[in-house]
DNA sequence: TTGTACGCGTTATCAT
DNA sequence: ATGATAACGCGTACAA
């Protein structure tokens, strides 16, 4: 391997003026310079990172740990982050954690994390429970559902709002019996029966969104009817095929559903295909996440849009702020990304 | 920070034993590593990844480089792909180059891969005529079209045959004029037309899969008519729309469409649908990649499946043995991964 | 079974 | 404008 020194002494230079050179410094003469830049060329020398990072405690470099890399929206978020970070002349590495609560707690604490000078944790595990966990001395921001005063800089999704906003948007298509596609078990209760002590450790994504559901039903003077609620084992396709079949077969009546997510209402989507459903004279669906997909499926699927751009961008903002200010300094921010309704066919007239 | 030397004071034992506890070496009494335990999660001790990289010259990770994460069939082989590495024991970190050809050769030539035992590199931009540029120093594993002769191992598509065998399950299911939707300029030449030296610089997954289409339709006696051939932007939904628009708009007659990928595919029944052309009764179409949403789309879309999950293994084990013998030891290798055709609703009967 | 000494390749500090 | 020296934190060889 090619050290500085090689080059250093290629150019008959010291190895400091060879860095001086690598690293751009103004007070180098032109004409050393292109002694160094020849030499440099001539031995093939890359910089070692590893040395660079351990000497200068940083690495340009910041993490994106996500649960699944093959759920389109995941992939869409680590997309929009890297161009955010790229503006801030930082890069971007994502990783898969596996979506459970333990891999995602591994990714948090995970020493691989010094080689990042920050790391974006997207979660769907982890809750409001795993507060003390959170503490970490390094830079995170958590992307994800609502953690209450969390210790950390956190950016929530619109699940309450949105979801009200959607089952809303189905009432006033004309939806009364709206069915909705969420996680399985434990059974959600509904806020105003747990006491606060059992809320705080079930807030995640799906507690959330069936609040939003459960509140849009409320407001229209609908009753709740457990009936009309199908657990969906993972947010996947396949999750979501599976329950809307469930739904189906149990032969409760229903004119609208929401899925818990865009992914889920796609396998949805196919099931009352295959079921002899049409979609949405029969019933109408929406979604949560607006995936790219979605504005392509046939039909269309109306959704839930967070502002995903916004969402990458403070994101990284908040990270940047951190790794510049230290971690632990300040309180921690949370904020709720924007939103908006897209009506599309699965919900038209 | 604190450093193994913090953990070694409080632990009233050396820095050695501290070392040996954490890497889990033999020789050491269970009464010290208790000591050493106790003080390593006393302090909130953990080892920094840089300096153990520096010093071992080893990371443990892999990266993988793939031009844009939201699409669907990268974010599929990166999920893929760690878990074929983790049976390595490896992990795997996932960047986005960008899918443009000097953008892959900086993700090749980046000092970063330093920080990586190997590196798999999924291409699109990348033609045979860089061959040169491609000649690296450390482990890489090129995934995507096929550079005959490259000089690192390579797992290539069966893009010709898998076009091949898309375009006559077309023709087999009655299809007589068949368009084609691929990449836009440069017209992509038939094999026989150029010259071999043009021809080298012009492999790349369209033309590829081009030429397959071309294949078949010989081999069925079907004339080949430029009309038919529609220029795709980018190899998105939006451009695969786009491209089955103006298709539509030419007046062209067609009853068959291969596309390149299905997520040109995706956009193409998105536009078809709108447009009010039935698939599969007035058209059928078939894909390229197979990627997880296709089986769930309504129709559900045909398509060429390679097999991914052989691939991703496949990669891994190429790139762990260079890795373990050296990266420029034995001569390249080419793999071309195996294919089925999966027959859906959108070339039904 | 544990400790000492040193090197990995780079950069910061400070001096020249 | 350039160079000498000393870290950065860890692992390995070898000694004790």
């Amino acid at each position: 391997m090619v050290t500085i020194q090689d080059v250093a002494k290629a150019a008959g230079v010291s190895p400091m003026t060879v860095s001086h050179v690598i690293n751009e410094h103004p007070h180098v003469k032109t004409a050393t310079r292109q002694k160094v830049l020849v030499a440099i060329s001539a031995l093939d020398y890359r910089v070692n990172i590893a040395a660079r990072n351990l000497r200068t405690g940083r690495t340009g470099t910041i993490g994106l740990a996500v649960p699944e890399l093959d759920r389109p929206y995941y992939g869409h978020l680590a997309a929009l982050i890297t161009e955010a970070a790229a503006e801030h002349k930082l890069h971007v590495v994502v990783e898969q954690t596996g979506a459970t609560r333990e891999s995602e707690l591994r990714a948090l604490a995970l020493s691989r994390n010094r080689l990042y000078d920050g790391l974006i944790l997207a979660t769907v595990g982890l809750g409001a429970a795993d507060s003390d966990l959170l503490r970490v001395d390094h830079p995170v921001v958590i992307l994800g559902e609502r953690i209450f005063d969390g210790p950390v800089d956190h950016i929530a999704l619109p699940n309450v709002d949105g979801a009200q906003t959607a089952v809303t948007h189905l009432i006033e298509s004309g939806c009364r019996r709206i069915a909705i596609l969420d996680a399985a078990a434990p059974e959600a209760p509904h806020p105003d029966d747990a006491a606060p002590g059992e809320r705080a450790a079930e807030v995640n994504v799906s507690t959330l969104r069936h609040t939003g559901y459960r509140t849009a039903l409320a407001a229209a003077g609908i009753a709740y009817d457990p009936a009309l609620v199908t657990g969906v084992e993972r947010f996947t396709m396949r999750g979501g095929a599976e329950a809307a079949t469930r739904l189906v077969e149990s032969g409760v009546p229903f004119d609208g559903v929401f899925c818990v997510t865009d992914t889920v209402a796609m396998g949805a989507l196919r099931a009352f295909a295959t079921l002899g459903i049409r979609v949405p004279a029969d019933v109408k669906v929406i979604g949560f996440d607006d995936v790219p997909e979605s504005e392509y499926l046939v039909p269309s699927l109306s959704s839930i849009a967070p502002d995903h751009d916004e969402t990458a961008r403070t994101a990284v903002r908040l990270l940047v702020d951190r790794i510049q200010h230290g971690a632990t300094g300040r309180p921690a921010r949370e904020v709720v990304s924007g939103y908006r309704l897209v009506a599309r066919e699965t919900t038209a007239g």
